[in-house]
DNA sequence: GGGGAAATAT
DNA sequence: CATATTTCCC
């Protein structure tokens, strides 16, 4: 009998799958290029990620433990990213900072060191564009100029190169977002905005002709941001003068 | 407090 | 090794 018992274990054992061979249960049924041509988030795409690292065992109805907590490093998706650019075009370079960024952009989670850091790196990223773009007549030495995956998911807005010339401010008129008034800690009571970004609304891309009323207008640069209200707010921004 | 760059960390 | 976070300084 005992001789039958170790045997009967052995053999179960041996059938065990390998763990190459385990199909995980919960499978992402919506590839993520799918998801993100809907602009709909998978089921880790939101700020909230892999919990790497200790976490806290409340989940269960916890509303925020957000603050003051280890928060999950942030991911910086294609989405994330183009909302990223867009708001910044609407500031414009010259607002363009962290805190202004981070409001415009309007998502949750996002803390003004997520932002801080991410503009930082696109700074540099700009910077060695306009680098390359102006003198850079070798081709053949340095690689690809865009080996930046993230950066170059989204277009760039033209007018972030060309190191300002004439233009010092206020060149682009831009319609204020809801989303940007000034509102302090105060979290709207029972406010519920749980967005995603990315909406509902596919971006236009670059370089597309953009009619508007009686005054078409060719080579823009349009951005969308739409605030929590829903409310949305156009930029076009000229790229060439026609 | 908040921006920016550099140093760490993952 | 790329990228996000943390630290440090102004």
């Amino acid at each position: 009998m005992r001789e039958n018992e170790s045997n009967w274990f052995a053999k179960w054992e041996e059938q065990l799958p390998n763990p190459e061979e385990l199909i995980p249960i919960s499978q992402t049924l919506i590839t993520p290029d799918l998801a993100m041509a809907f602009d709909i988030g998978t089921s880790n795409n939101p700020p909230n990620n892999h919990n790497s690292g200790e976490f806290d065992s409340s989940e269960l109805g916890g509303d925020e433990p957000a603050r003051t907590l280890k928060r999950p490093r942030l991911v910086w998706t294609p989405q994330l990213h183009k909302r990223f650019v867009d708001a910044v075009a609407h500031l414009g370079i010259k607002n363009a900072v962290p805190k202004t960024i981070m409001q415009l952009m309007n998502i949750e989670g996002l803390t003004r060191e997520n932002v801080a850091s991410h503009l930082q790196k696109y700074r540099l990223y700009l910077k060695r564009m306009q680098g390359l773009s102006a003198g850079g007549s070798g081709f053949g030495s340095g690689g690809d100029p865009v080996t930046d995956h993230l950066f170059a998911s989204s277009p760039v807005p033209p007018h972030f190169l060309h190191q300002s010339h004439h233009n010092s401010d206020g060149f682009l008129q831009y319609m204020p977002v809801a989303a940007l008034q000034q509102q302090q800690q105060q979290q709207m009571a029972g406010n519920h905005v749980h967005r995603h970004f990315g909406s509902a609304h596919l971006s236009r891309q670059p370089n597309q002709h953009v009619h508007m009323v009686g005054t078409p207008v060719r080579n823009a640069y349009v951005d969308d941001l739409e605030s929590a209200n829903g409310q949305k707010a156009l930029t076009l921004f000229p790229v060439g003068d026609d």
